[in-house]
DNA sequence: CGTTTGAATTGACATTTATCAAGCATATTT
DNA sequence: AAATATGCTTGATAAATGTCAATTCAAACG
């Protein structure tokens, strides 16, 4: 299956408007394939997010790094998901993440502005746009209940039972980042919760 | 000003599409003025959140009270925001939130169903609708960054910054609870950060 | 094939935050 | 006005989590 004809799924798994033939034809003008290598910047810090990109293939972490050069990876993103600061990328700020290829990636990318003129017009895109908003704000509603109710055993139980699948692809490291706790806290946790 | 006079003028804030006089009527046929007393639940966790409303006056809170009797507040909603969960409100799931009103409160109510029929197709009401899920799921993504980033009294110096209006209106607990610490360290934060 | 690098684990200890209990002030109810 | 509930503060202590350092292990690399 070609890059596109992942994409073309996606949207249509995620809309019921049909896309046309033209339709198709507007995306892949407009959306441009991309290679990330492992370890690439996608965002930078202050820079901001003038592009956004379908994941194809491969993963991401939307990050920070505190005074301490601690990082704390706000987002890990996978297959099927979009790589964007949304915050940067709707309000046109300077963005305060960083995103970084944690595999090599294929992309499919596209500025805002091209987004505006070509896509916005396509029903099935839109529909799309808003089904990804709600989510995404319900994803981080969730996260937010769990940061403020849970303790960080109940979290990494959250994460075992909503994301699995992060648990074999990332290492562990990256989870306790993004679960808000130190590698050694989440490598004890695991140690006491195998009994 | 009257109730709908307040919501006409909140839509027309976040939307560039102007709302004629049949959109209005539309919106005074379906809303729906209701008031709400202090301490008076607008959803109950478990139930389906069939209802959103527009709050014209007071104040709610999003909550949930674990097994310890501890209470959580997930989202503290007051003037031109929306009383609603919305992952029960879009998804149709029973909640796992409560919603009760922190003093008497006038909103504006609607069920999903009479939103779909009447309101989906006035242009303005779905732009308005994009703005305020985008705004969300932002505002979240920030929440989930200060959670896993900041030590108890950075958050509390960020709510200072973002939201210092709640630190007038709601008492020190909820603040606290909001924050997702105890009332003792929101209090001895206090302390210190007056020096 | 050996070397190097990064991740995970573990122990000792420090720090942050929660919990429990008491006292005080203030608001609310009757 | 008295009685009651509620919120805030403070101290003593406990529990959770972080930090630092050392070690092991395995993957990655030349």
């Amino acid at each position: 299956m070609s890059n596109f004809e992942v994409f073309f799924d996606y949207i249509q798994n995620l809309s019921r408007k049909m896309l046309s033939a033209d339709d198709k034809q507007v995306f892949m003008a407009h959306l441009k394939p991309k290679k990330l290598l492992k370890r690439q910047y996608f965002l930078q810090e202050g820079d901001i997010c003038k592009y956004t990109g379908f994941i194809v293939k491969g993963a991401a972490k939307t990050f920070t790094v505190d005074e301490k050069g601690n990082e704390h990876i706000l987002k890990l993103s996978v297959e099927n998901w979009w790589l964007a600061d949304f915050e940067s990328y709707y309000h046109l700020t300077p963005s305060r993440y960083n995103i970084a290829a944690l595999e090599d990636m294929e992309i499919l990318q596209v500025t805002n502005a091209q987004v505006e003129e070509f896509f916005a017009p396509i029903p099935a895109f839109t529909a799309m746009q808003e089904v990804i908003k709600q989510n995404y704000a319900i994803a981080n509603q969730k996260r937010v209940h769990a940061a403020i109710s849970y303790t960080a055993e109940e979290r990494y139980e959250d994460l075992i039972n909503n994301y699995p699948h992060f648990l074999k692809r990332f290492p562990q490291n990256m989870i306790a980042s993004y679960l808000g706790i130190s590698p050694e806290t989440l490598s004890r946790i695991r140690k006491n919760t195998l009994k």
